[in-house]
DNA sequence: CTGAAAGCGCTTACAG
DNA sequence: CTGAAAGCGCTTACAG
C-alpha cells in the first residue's frame, strides 16, 4: 500500500488537504470536531507527515549539523549529549559528523553538511579559520570551545576555576607548581597557561611550564620524569586524560598522590571519576553550554546580532589534591 | 539575495531546468560543455541543491537515524564513529539521538526519528522488543547487539573470545574463576555468562558467578570485597568499566594485579587502554560491525531477505593476566 | 543531448 | 472555520 498523505485522509473524509494540514500544523484553525476526526482517520491509515515536503514548503529542514573533532576524546559525548537535548528542546534533529581527529577535513565536511541542515554547530576545530569560515558561508554557524572572529562562539572559561585551584594548592602548602601545556594547535591551550601564570603570580607560587604534550595518557605518564626533575610538588594538567597518565606515571616511580604529589586536571570527564584517587578537576557546565549554543543558532538564523557567551567551569576537589608533604 | 536554484542557473545560461538538474545527477547525459558551464555558473551563485527538494522528487532523506541508549557510556562513541563513517561511505547522514540512559524512553524516541529517515539503527536498546518494533512499523530498521525477533540484527560473539580467556587463565594456573554477571536487563549480560560458564566446564575451573552489578566503576570496586572472599584468583567482569573497578578495589585492599589476580574485561574501550596496568579485553571488530549494520539497512529498505550477522570479539592480552601466584 | 511538463507532499496567503 | 490554488525546488519519464 501507498503512503499516507495529507490528501488521502482528506479524500477519506470527504474534506480538503488544506484542512488536514491544519488540523496538524495549526489545530486552534480546525473545529474540534473535524480535528478529531483527521486524527482518528490519521492514526489508522498510518499517516506520517513528509519532512521533506514540509521541508520544501517551509524552507525549514528542522536539522541542525554538529561537526565534532574526534568522538572518542571523551569529552565530547556529553557535550553531544547536551546539544541534541537543546536541540531537540526546540524541534530539531542533530546530523552528527565526526572528523575522526583530522583537523584538515572539517572545512570539507563543513561544506558536505551544509545543504543539509538549516544551522551549524562546530565544537572545537582545528582547522584554520580562514578555511573554516569560508567553508560555512552564509549558514548559520556557531563554534564552540574556540574564539573565532567573524562567527558567534561559546566557549568555557576555566580561568576562574584554575586561579582558585592554584590557590588552594598555594594554601595547602605547594610553592612550586608545574602547569603541563596541552596540543599546540589546542585553541584553550594557551589561555589554561595563562591562567595559570597569572594565578601563580598572584600567589607567589614557583611555576614551571612543562610542554607542549598531547592531551593523551602515554604523554602525561612520559613527563612523570620531568616532572620529578622540576622539584614541583603540584601541578596542573592540561586535560584529565594528561592528568590520568601523570597519576600513572608517578605511580611507577614510587610517588603517591595525594599524599607526595597534588594534581589538577581539567573537563571531569568520566574518567576523571573513575580512577583511583579520584581526580580534582574542573567540570564544565555542558548542559548550560548546549542551550546557550542552540539558543545562538537561533538567534543568528533569525538575523539578530549575537553576543559571544562564555560559561564557567568550576573547580571540583576530589582525592589527587591534599596539603604538599612536610606540611602540618 | 535570494538561493539561487536550478531554475536561476538555468536562466542565467538561457537552458532549461532540467539539463541543469542532469548536469548534478547524471552528469553523462550532458554535453560537457554544457555541464562546465552549468558547474561555473552554479559555483558562482552560490549554488547549492535543495536536500528537501530532492528528497521530495525521489522519495529519499538520504538519512539514517541512530538511537544510542547512553551515549556517554564509552562504549558507544567508537560504534557511533563506524557507523557514522559506513554510512557516509554509501552517501548518508546520521541524525542521532540519545535516550540518556532510559529504555523505556526508546519507544518514543524511535517514533520520533522514523518519519524523518530512510532508515533506523537502533543499538543495544533496553526497551522491550514488542514496543520497539512497533514503534518502527514499516520503516527499514537494524538492531544492533540485541537478539529480536522480526528484526535483523547485527551483534558482536564475544563467545569464542571468552572461551580463549578462559582457556589461557586455566593454563596460568588459575583454577577457581569468578565471572560477574552485567545488568539483569542487558542482552549480552546472559550470553556472557553463558559462555563463560560452558568454557570453565570444559577447561575444568570452578568457577564463582557474581552478581548481577551494574556496569560501572563503582559496583566494581564494591565488588572487590565478594571476589576476595571467593578465593578466586581469575575474575572475568561484564565490561571494562567494571574491571577497572575491580582493579581499584582490590588495590585498596592490597592485592595486585596481575600478581594476586588475573582480571580480564570485554568490550575495550579506551579506559582499558590507559589504566594501569592495562586491560586484558575483548575487542570487537567496529568498523566492520558498522558495515555490516549499513549494508544491511541497506538490503531491507530493497525489500531483500537479510541474514542476521554476529562479527567476532577478539581476545586482546595485556598486563592484566598473568599465571597465579605460587605457580612456577 | 535537450526541453516541456507533471509530480513529489506539504504550507499558506487569499477568498469566502 | 474551510476550500481552491499557487508555490517550495527538485527529478524524471516522454518526446524530440
Amino acid at each position: 500500500m501507498k503512503r499516507a498523505t495529507i490528501y488521502s485522509i482528506a479524500e477519506e473524509l470527504g474534506i480538503s488537504a488544506s484542512t488536514v494540514s491544519r488540523a496538524f500544523t495549526r489545530p486552534e484553525l480546525v473545529k474540534r470536531s473535524v480535528r478529531e476526526r483527521i486524527l482518528a482517520t490519521a492514526e489508522q491509515l498510518g499517516y506520517e507527515p513528509s519532512w521533506a515536503a514540509r521541508g520544501l514548503a517551509t524552507g525549514r529542514t528542522g536539522l541542525i549539523g554538529l561537526l565534532i573533532p574526534d568522538i572518542t576524546n571523551p569529552f565530547f559525548p556529553p557535550l553531544v549529549r547536551a546539544i541534541e537535548k537543546a536541540a531537540a528542546g526546540r524541534g530539531s534533529g542533530v546530523l552528527l559528523v565526526d572528523a575522526e581527529a583530522n583537523g584538515a577535513a572539517e572545512p570539507g565536511l563543513v561544506a558536505q553538511l551544509k545543504p543539509q541542515v538549516e544551522g551549524l554547530i562546530i565544537a572545537s576545530p582545528r582547522a584554520p579559520s580562514a578555511a573554516l569560515k569560508e567553508a560555512v558561508g552564509q549558514t548559520p554557524a556557531v563554534v564552540v570551545n574556540r574564539a573565532m572572529r567573524g562567527l558567534p562562539t561559546v566557549v568555557v572559561d576555566n580561568g576562574p576555576a584554575l586561579r582558585e585551584a592554584v590557590r588552594n594548592l598555594v594554601a595547602d602548602g605547594h610553592h612550586k607548581l608545574v602547569v603541563m601545556r596541552g596540543p599546540a594547535d589546542a585553541w584553550a591551550a594557551a589561555r589554561r597557561v595563562e591562567a595559570v601564570r597569572a594565578a601563580a603570580g598572584q600567589e607567589g607560587a614557583e611555576l614551571v611550564e612543562l610542554g607542549p604534550f598531547e592531551a593523551q595518557f602515554e604523554d602525561g605518564r612520559r613527563a612523570a620524569r620531568e616532572i620529578l626533575a622540576s622539584g614541583a610538588t603540584g601541578v596542573l594538567a592540561f586535560d584529565d586524560l594528561m592528568a590520568c597518565g601523570v597519576l600513572s606515571g608517578l605511580a611507577e616511580r614510587g610517588r603517591r598522590v595525594p599524599d607526595d604529589f597534588s594534581l589538577v586536571g581539567c573537563d571531569d570527564v568520566l574518567l576523571a571519576r573513575t580512577v583511583t584517587p579520584a581526580l580534582t578537576t574542573i567540570t564544565a557546565p555542558l548542559e548550560e553550554l548546549g542551550n546557550h549554543v542552540v539558543e545562538r543558532l537561533d538567534g543568528v538564523a533569525r538575523g539578530e546580532a549575537v553576543k559571544d557567551v562564555r560559561v564557567r567551569g568550576e573547580l571540583t576537589v576530589r582525592g589527587t589534591t591534599a596539603p604538599a608533604p612536610g606540611t602540618s
